[in-house]
DNA sequence: CAGTGATTGTGTGGTATCAAACTGTCTGGG
DNA sequence: CCCAGACAGTTTGATACCACACAATCACTG
């Protein structure tokens, strides 16, 4: 990583990293590419709104597009264990940017409903999610920028049922 | 997300998320993508090595590519706070798969390096990375893959120099 | 219509991560 | 030579996440 900011520094060589195996592996990128989006995210957000988690923004943003989802589906639909949701959605409510409602047809389901405040928290996170994407899109030019797109779709879909047909009971 | 099992399930029908602006974002689908496969590695390296965390593949190559690198420089590289590392490398250091050496022109560094039982660990989930990536790559195919890294790494590359120009002191 | 197995949401325990504060060490200017 | 500031590593506090286990509810079968 060549984060050498030229100061009077005491090695003004940057450390050249060997990665090994690493630096052909997709696998790797893809892990070091998303902690910078999100960290770069965080950093757009948090500018704005400090009082509006980065995290929220996806569940808000899936909510408000399905009102009455189930915790479980939104879970799935974000990429996140149902468990890790409950606390998050614990603190959404609390600050009423939802509604948890009871289900008739199915008591053990809730449906879930933004608020006017919890729309109004989904638009500023919103702009800070367009701020950033426009960075990226900027960054990779508009050719890249599908092309990425494309081949992530397309291999969050393969993982996807890869995934799930790890599990079949037998 | 279509994690559709043919069972004999409550609702046959597919939920049928609608994603809205996420669907559209780039950041979004590389955080699934990153989840999918880092939970697909797990999967792959538990299976044969129980005891070797997916997590310390990363931290043995780096280590294994640059013998006597510091705790710093290994945290730069594999994109993680310093004090992120403090317990893995404890940890490491007390299975005896690495060496913590005071560096005499600085006593406030340590040198970095693999034992031989290391070495031994890395190889063992090398072989799981390696396993991982050719699933990825077949996924893909040979054009896409490449496509893939090519635009993961060029990404990557901005947005370190994006994020590091964002702490200059006045 | 009773029972088995699946589901929905929650709780618990453990891991991983970052940010900020802290200790010890080093560098370079006065 | 000394000291302000940078740097290496650790500690602490907080957040986020998963896997597993649990209670309540539901669906399907016999």
């Amino acid at each position: 990583m060549e984060t050498q900011h030229a100061e009077r520094t005491e090695h003004a060589a940057p450390p050249m990293v060997e990665f090994g195996e690493l630096g052909d592996f997709i696998a790797f990128y893809l892990r070091i590419t998303q902690t910078l989006s999100f960290q770069a995210f965080v950093k757009q957000a948090g500018e704005t709104e400090r009082n509006l988690r980065a995290g929220y923004f996806a569940v808000l943003t899936l909510i408000g597009e399905n009102p009455g989802i189930t915790q479980t589906a939104l879970s799935r639909a974000n990429g996140r264990d149902k468990s890790s949701l409950t606390p998050v959605i614990d603190e959404l409510e609390r600050r009423e940017f939802l509604t948890r409602r009871r289900v008739e047809t199915n008591r053990r389901a809730y449906a879930l409903e933004l608020t006017p405040a919890g729309e109004r928290a989904r638009r500023v996170l919103l702009k800070a999610a367009l701020r950033h994407e426009k960075n990226l899109r900027t960054i990779l030019g508009k050719t890249d920028s599908e092309e990425l797109f494309r081949l992530l779709k397309l291999l969050s879909s393969a993982l996807t049922k890869k995934l799930a047909n790890g599990h079949p009971q037998p």
